[in-house]
DNA sequence: CGGTGAAATGTTATGACATAACGCTATCGA
DNA sequence: TCGATAGCGTTATGTCATAACATTTCACCG
């Protein structure tokens, strides 16, 4: 059980069954996020009909780093750094309101300042949401600045 | 329209209204967040009775720094500094998963990071997100650690 | 090969969160 | 007084998410 590289059972990404992987490229093809209802609107000729079937898929995508949540949205996006699960679990994302585009990026020196303040609180930190609001450079650039 | 004290028209805490105040003493009498249809189920004995009365008050307070919206609930706190919308506009919460229970901080180091990669990328930030997931001291200490 | 258990699936129904649209009321300064 | 602005109350509806249950798929092991 404890075999060297018997690991058939670890946390790597396994391969994606057909509606997580249907949902996934959905989100890889978007612009922008996309909510659960969105996707299966998508994916309706593809055979999907109930948005579980969507949520299900996207349950593990995010479990496995592959897309993420965005909570201040409802929305989900795939995760722009195929690496990024490896690594950097926290990521920060500036949303644009105007035209919805999602940028993700990590910045360690957060993470530590936010990771200090938990182990100082003794508060046993799981999971981190950091979102900007805002207006991207281009849509600043353009219309109504 | 320079007078001293002719600022009728400012952001400061205006008075509240009815509705308004009750939704910041409910908030404030919480032992942690709460949906709008929380709110509104505590306040029908005091003549609520439809999501958008609330929703409304909530507006405002939100606006007016008196509370807080947390995405990752879908609920409601107040600020927990009287003052926080004086100066520090960005705070983080620390959300306990077993108890319910939310720790509003600050951190300028944070947000100083956050606004330098705005400033580098030329997004135009608004406002931040910041919610951590996990156990506080607390719940760490007693069951189930 | 066939059984078995874990995980995924498909479907219906329902719950939880949030806003659109409409008309009325109160307040306040010009 | 008039008109503008903000708030209020109500109904209806839209959007996001999960409960519950039956069935299917598939890797693994005896």
């Amino acid at each position: 059980m404890a075999h060297s590289h018997d690991d058939h059972h670890h946390e790597r990404p396994r391969d994606l069954t057909r509606n997580q992987d249907l949902v996934l490229q959905t989100l890889n093809h978007a612009e922008g996020p996309l909510s659960a209802y969105d996707i299966l609107d998508k994916l309706r000729e593809d055979g999907l009909r109930a948005p579980l079937q969507v949520y299900r898929a996207l349950d593990k995508l995010v479990e496995q780093g592959l897309a993420h949540r965005l909570e201040s949205l409802s929305a989900f996006v795939c995760c722009a750094d195929a690496g990024c699960h490896d690594g950097a679990r926290t990521a920060a994302f500036a949303i644009c309101s105007g035209c919805g585009r999602v940028d993700e990026f990590a910045d360690p020196e957060v993470v530590e300042r936010l990771a200090a303040w938990a182990q100082e609180k003794g508060f046993g930190l799981e999971r981190t949401t950091i979102e900007l609001r805002g207006r991207c450079a281009r849509c600043l650039g353009s219309s109504t600045p």
